[in-house]
RNA sequence: GCGAAAGUGGCGGAAUUGGCAGACGCGCCAGGUUUAGGCCCUGGUCCCGAAAGGGGUGGGGGUUCGAGUCCCCCCUUUCGCACCA
C-alpha cells in the first residue's frame, strides 16, 4: 500500500487480480444460495454511454453486496448484435455487419473492463453468433409445433426510413421507436408469434410480480394488453343475410342505441359496394371509405396534436336491434377501428362521449336510457314529459346507473343489466359475453439481413416445410449485397435462397426474412446460465438452479417491448417443459436517464452524441478512476432518477475516497497490536463509544438500504461512518487497546462496505489492512454483521416541545420511561419558562422521540 | 382530453410508521497550510433579526397535541395513454 492512492496504478492492479484468480466467475452449486444480477444487455454501437455506465454501476454494487454476503452470484453480460446499425454501415460505407459488429463488441468490452464491472466473462454471448441464433430458430420451430407462430397477409406497420416492418409494439404512436419517423401500412405475408395466447396470464401473473416491478411498466403492461370485458352483439341487417356484430362494455345502454357505426374496412361495407348496380349513394360511401383507409395508419398522430374530427356517411343499411326489435342506420366512420373489437359499434350518443360529438355533428337522435342513482339534482337536465324521444343533453352521461326507457330491463341497476343482458343475448342466440384486447400478435418477419433467418423453406408441392431441427442454424450468408429494395437483402443470394425441400427435396426457396432482434433477447438470460451449450438453449436443471432473474436493472423505455416479450417467452417456456415458472424476473429497477445541459440553453437532455452532450465514460475513467466515476453516479441521485451530470461532484468522490484511503494508511501499522477479541465495555472510551455505536448503525442501515436499492443514501451514510472516524482520533500514537480495537472494526467496516461503489479502492484498502487474498478470495462472505445492542443509541437527545414549538432538549437514557420524560421535561429549566403562568392541558410524551406539552 | 407520479436551500438530494426539516455531497464565504497553481486542513453556510425570537417544504384551506408526510381545492412540471367501443 502506498501512501498515495494513484486510481490508475490500483484499478489496473486489481483488474489484473480479479481476472487471474476469476473472482467473478461462477458455476452452479446447490449447497449455496444463488443470486442472479442482471442488467439489460446493451446494443454494441460502438461506444460505452453514461447510461450504460450507470446501469452496470448499479447492478455491479448490488452483485458485489451479495457477493460479500455470502451468495452464489450470477453476473453476466453480452450483446444485443443484431439489429439496423449494422446494416445501416453496411449500406452506407460497405463494410461487413459482422465485422462492424465485432469491432465495436471488442472496443466495448475493453470499456468494460477498464470500469472494472464484476462480469463473468467466460458466460459472455453474442446475439449475431450462429452458435446463439441456432437456439432462436430452434425456438421458433417449437413455437410452430405448438401453433404459437403461424403466417399470414397481414398490413404492417412499414417505416420508409429504416426500410423495414416493425410490430406494433415498436410503431407505437405511429411513428417508428427506433428513427421515430411516421409509420406507414403495407400488406406482407409475415410471421407472427402468438402472444394474444398469453394475454390473460400476461395479466394474471402481474399478481406474482406488483410490488417488485416498478408500477408504471405494470400500469404500462396492463394498457397494452387492453383487456375490456363486454358482450358481443348481432345486428341484423334489414332486408339481407348479413349480420353486424358489435362489441360493447355497456350493453345496458342499447335502448339508447341510435345507429351502428362500422370501419370503413368493415366487410359489411365491402360487400355492398361489390353488390347490384351502381348509384349515388355507393359512390359516396365508396369515396369516403376509400379516403378514411388512406389516411388510417398514415395520418399519424403527433404527441400533443389534436385528435381527428369525427366524419361519417350514412350507408343507406338498416340495422335492427336484437333487444328493442328498433331499426337503426347504418353508418361508416373514421372513428370505429377495424383492428379493435369487431370493428363495429352500437352508437349510444347519451352515455357514450364520442357517440354523443358524432351525434352532434349528424344530429341523430339522442336517447336517454341509463340515470344517475343519485338523490340529489341530476347533472343532466331530463323531462319525464318527453321520455322516449330524444332529449337535451349537453354532455354524454357515461357512468353507471339504473337503467330507464329499457323495456322490462328498466329499473335494473347498470353492474346487473351489463352481465344478465350479455347473458340473456347468448340465450337468445344473438350474441354473447365477451372479452377482448388490445394487445396483438407479434409479427417479428423483417426484410433485413442482419438478424436470424426464419428457419422456413417453401416449395411448390409441400408449402411451407420448417427447417429440420437437424440443419440448424440456417447460416447467414458472408457475401450479401445492399440495396434499399424492400426485400430482405438475403433475397438477392442465390446460395441461400435456392435449396431443396426438405419433404420432397424438389426445388425449394429459403425464407428470406429475419427475425426481429427483440426474439433475442426475449430468453438470453437463460442462456447466460448455460452458455456453451450444444445441445439444447440450456440445460433446465441447471437454469433451475439460476433463474427466474432475482434483480433486473435497465431502462424504462423497454416497459412495453422487451419487458412484454420477454414474459411471454417464458410462459411459453414453460408450456413447453423447459423451466417451471411464467415469471422471467423476480424484481425491476428501472433506472433514470443520464442527462447533461445543452450548450447555454439550460435545457437537461438524455446525453447523446448528436446533441453534443455526451461526455465520453473513457475520459471520465482516465482523469478520475472507475471508482470515482461509480461512486458519484450512485451517489448524486437515486437510482430510478434522472441523473444530472455535474463533473464538479466527482471531485467530491475523489476526495472522499483519498480521504478514507489516508485514514487507513494512517491506522495500518498501529492496528497489528489491535486485540482480536473484544475487550469488556468497560475498557472502551466514550470516544470509542461513540465510535462503535456509529460503526453499528451505519452497517445497519446500509444494508437494510441495499434490500430497497437506497444506493446514494448508501454513500451518504459511508461518508459519515468515515466523517465520525475523523472525528475519533486524527492519530493512532497513544491509543488504548480498546480504542484501537474500535478504529480497526470501524475502518474494516467502511472498507467493506465501500467495496460494491468502489471495489478497486477497497481491495487495496483491505489489503492495506493485512488481509490476503482479496475481498472475494478467502471463501468467507466478508460483509459486517451489525450487533443491534451496539447500533442503539445509549443516550438519546430528545425534543421538547411547548405547543409544537421546539422549546429544549432532554438527555436521557434510550430506555427512558414515559414518566421519566414527562417529569423531565416539566423540570427542565428552558422549558419551564415557556410553561410558567398557563395551564398544562396535555402532555404528549412520545417515548425515544419527543414530549410535546400543550399550554392554555 | 384521460390517467399516474412529483414539487423541499444557490445546486444534486436526505427525512421506513405523522414526531428536532435541510443528513450527505457540490458550490459559496472566512481562516490556516503548502504551492506557481490545483491540493489539503479548520470553521461557517434555509430566510428575517444585534439578540430574544419569528418565519419556512409550489399556493390556499382542513384534520391533529404535532403535517414535507394524511384529506380537499388550485397551480406547475414530468411521464404514460390518446378515438380501444
Amino acid at each position: 500500500m502506498d501512501e498515495k492512492y494513484f486510481a490508475e496504478v490500483v484499478e489496473e492492479k486489481w483488474q489484473r487480480h480479479w481476472k487471474e484468480s476469476g473472482a467473478f466467475e461462477v458455476e452452479r452449486d446447490d449447497a449455496r444460495a444463488r443470486f442472479y444480477c442482471l442488467e439489460m444487455l446493451p446494443y454494441p454501437s460502438g461506444y460505452l454511454h453514461m447510461g450504460h455506465v450507470r446501469n452496470y454501476s448499479i447492478g455491479d454494487a448490488l452483485s458485489w453486496y451479495k457477493r460479500l454476503r455470502g451468495f452464489n452470484v450470477l453476473h453476466p453480460i453480452g450483446w444485443d448484435s443484431f439489429g439496423q446499425p449494422a446494416e445501416q454501415a453496411a449500406i452506407k460505407r460497405g463494410v461487413n455487419p459482422k465485422d462492424w459488429t465485432e469491432e465495436n463488441i471488442a472496443h466495448m468490452r475493453g470499456q468494460l473492463q477498464r470500469l472494472g464491472v464484476s462480469y463473468d466473462w467466460r458466460r459472455e454471448i453474442a446475439a449475431h453468433t450462429p452458435e446463439y441464433y441456432k437456439w432462436d430458430q430452434w425456438f421458433f420451430l417449437k413455437m410452430l409445433e405448438r401453433e404459437l407462430a403461424y403466417k399470414r397477409l397481414s398490413p404492417v406497420n412499414w417505416c420508409p426510413t429504416c426500410q423495414t416492418t416493425l410490430s406494433n409494439e415498436q410503431s407505437s404512436g405511429g411513428v417508428c421507436w427506433r428513427c421515430g419517423n411516421p409509420v406507414e401500412r403495407r400488406d406482407i405475408e409475415q410471421w407472427f408469434l402468438r402472444i394474444t395466447a398469453y394475454a390473460e396470464a400476461l395479466l394474471e401473473d402481474m399478481k406474482e410480480i406488483e410490488g417488485a416491478w416498478p408500477e408504471r411498466v405494470l400500469t404500462m403492461q396492463r394498457n397494452w394488453i387492453g383487456k375490456s370485458t363486454g358482450a358481443f352483439v348481432d345486428f341484423q341487417i334489414k332486408d339481407g343475410e348479413d349480420k353486424i356484430r358489435i362489441f360493447t362494455t355497456r350493453v345496458d345502454t342499447i335502448y339508447g342505441a341510435t345507429a351502428v357505426v362500422v370501419a370503413a374496412e368493415h366487410p359489411v361495407v365491402e360487400r355492398m359496394l361489390a353488390e347490384g348496380g351502381p348509384s349515388a349513394l355507393k359512390d359516396e360511401v365508396r369515396a369516403f371509405a376509400e379516403r378514411v383507409r388512406a389516411t388510417h395508419g398514415t395520418s399519424v398522430k403527433v404527441a400533443g396534436e389534436e385528435q381527428e374530427e369525427k366524419e361519417g356517411i350514412n350507408t343507406g343499411l338498416i340495422a335492427i336491434n336484437p333487444f328493442s326489435g328498433e331499426q337503426a342506420p347504418v353508418w361508416v366512420a373514421n372513428y370505429v377501428l377495424m383492428e379493435y373489437g369487431t370493428g363495429a359499434v352500437m352508437s349510444v350518443p347519451a352515455h357514450d362521449e364520442r357517440d354523443y360529438e358524432f351525434a352532434q355533428k349528424y344530429s341523430l337522435p339522442i336517447r336517454r336510457v341509463i340515470e344517475r342513482i343519485s338523490h340529489e339534482q341530476p347533472v343532466i337536465e331530463h323531462d319525464p314529459d318527453h321520455e322516449d324521444q330524444s332529449v337535451a343533453m349537453h354532455q354524454a352521461f357515461t357512468e353507471y346507473g339504473i337503467l330507464v326507457n329499457s323495456a322490462d330491463w328498466s329499473g335494473k341497476l347498470s353492474e346487473d343489466a351489463t352481465r344478465e343482458m350479455a347473458e340473456f343475448a347468448r340465450e337468445s342466440g344473438f350474441g354473447e359475453p365477451a372479452t377482448t384486447f388490445r394487445l396483438r400478435d407479434w409479427g417479428i418477419s423483417r426484410q433485413r439481413f442482419w438478424g436470424a433467418p426464419i428457419p422456413i423453406i417453401y416449395c411448390e408441392r409441400c408449402g411451407a416445410v420448417p427447417v429440420p431441427y437437424e440443419d440448424l442454424p440456417v447460416r447467414l450468408p458472408e457475401r450479401v449485397e445492399f440495396g434499399a429494395t424492400g426485400q430482405s437483402p438475403l433475397a438477392g443470394v442465390e446460395e441461400f435462397v435456392n435449396v431443396s425441400c426438405p419433404k420432397c427435396k424438389g426445388a425449394a426457396r429459403r425464407e428470406t426474412d429475419t427475425m426481429d432482434t427483440f426474439v433475442d433477447s426475449s430468453w438470453y438470460f437463460f442462456r447466460y446460465c448455460d452458455p456453451r451449450n450444444t445441445e439444447a438453449p440450456f440445460d433446465s436443471e441447471t437454469a433451475r438452479y439460476w433463474t427466474p432473474v432475482d434483480q433486473y436493472i435497465g431502462g424504462i423505455d423497454h416497459a412495453v417491448m422487451h419487458l412484454l416479450y420477454t414474459r411471454f417467452w417464458t410462459k411459453a417456456m414453460r408450456d413447453m417443459g423447459l423451466v417451471n415458472f411464467g415469471e422471467p424476473v423476480r424484481r425491476l429497477m428501472t433506472q433514470g436517464m443520464v442527462t447533461n445541459l445543452i450548450g447555454e440553453t439550460g435545457e437537461w437532455k438524455r446525453m447523446s452524441k448528436s446533441r453534443g452532450n455526451g461526455v465520453d465514460p473513457d475520459d471520465m475513467i482516465q482523469a478520475y478512476g472507475s471508482d470515482a466515476v461509480r461512486l458519484f453516479i450512485l451517489f448524486a441521485a437515486p437510482p430510478e432518477s434522472e441523473l444530472r451530470w455535474q463533473e464538479t461532484g466527482i471531485d467530491g468522490a475523489v476526495r472522499f475516497l483519498r480521504r478514507v484511503y489516508s485514514m487507513v494508511y494512517r491506522w495500518r501499522d498501529a492496528l497489528r497490536d489491535a486485540p482480536v477479541e473484544a475487550p469488556s465495555a468497560d475498557d472502551f472510551t466514550t470516544p470509542a463509544r461513540k465510535l462503535r455505536h456509529e460503526t453499528h448503525r451505519t452497517i445497519a442501515r446500509v444494508t437494510d438500504d441495499f434490500e430497497r436499492l437506497h444506493l446514494n443514501t448508501n454513500v451518504a451514510a459511508l461518508m459519515e461512518l468515515s466523517n465520525a472516524l475523523g472525528d475519533f482520533q486524527t492519530k493512532p500514537e497513544g491509543a488504548t487497546a480498546a480504542e484501537l480495537f474500535a478504529a480497526r472494526e470501524a475502518l474494516e467496516a467502511l472498507v467493506l462496505m465501500l467495496a460494491p461503489f468502489a471495489p478497486h479502492a477497497a481491495e487495496e484498502m483491505w489489503e492495506g489492512l493485512g488481509h490476503e487474498g482479496g475481498l472475494l478470495g478467502g471463501g468467507r462472505a466478508l460483509w459486517p454483521s451489525a450487533d443491534p445492542a451496539l447500533a442503539r443509541k445509549e443516550e438519546l437527545e430528545i425534543p421538547v416541545q411547548v405547543n409544537g414549538k421546539l422549546r429544549g432538549r432532554l438527555t436521557v437514557g434510550a430506555d427512558a420511561s414515559e414518566d421519566e420524560l414527562r417529569s423531565a421535561a416539566l423540570a427542565d429549566e428552558r422549558v419551564r419558562a415557556w410553561v410558567e403562568g398557563k395551564e398544562i392541558v396535555k402532555v404528549v410524551v412520545v417515548p425515544k422521540r419527543l414530549v410535546n406539552i400543550v399550554v392554555r
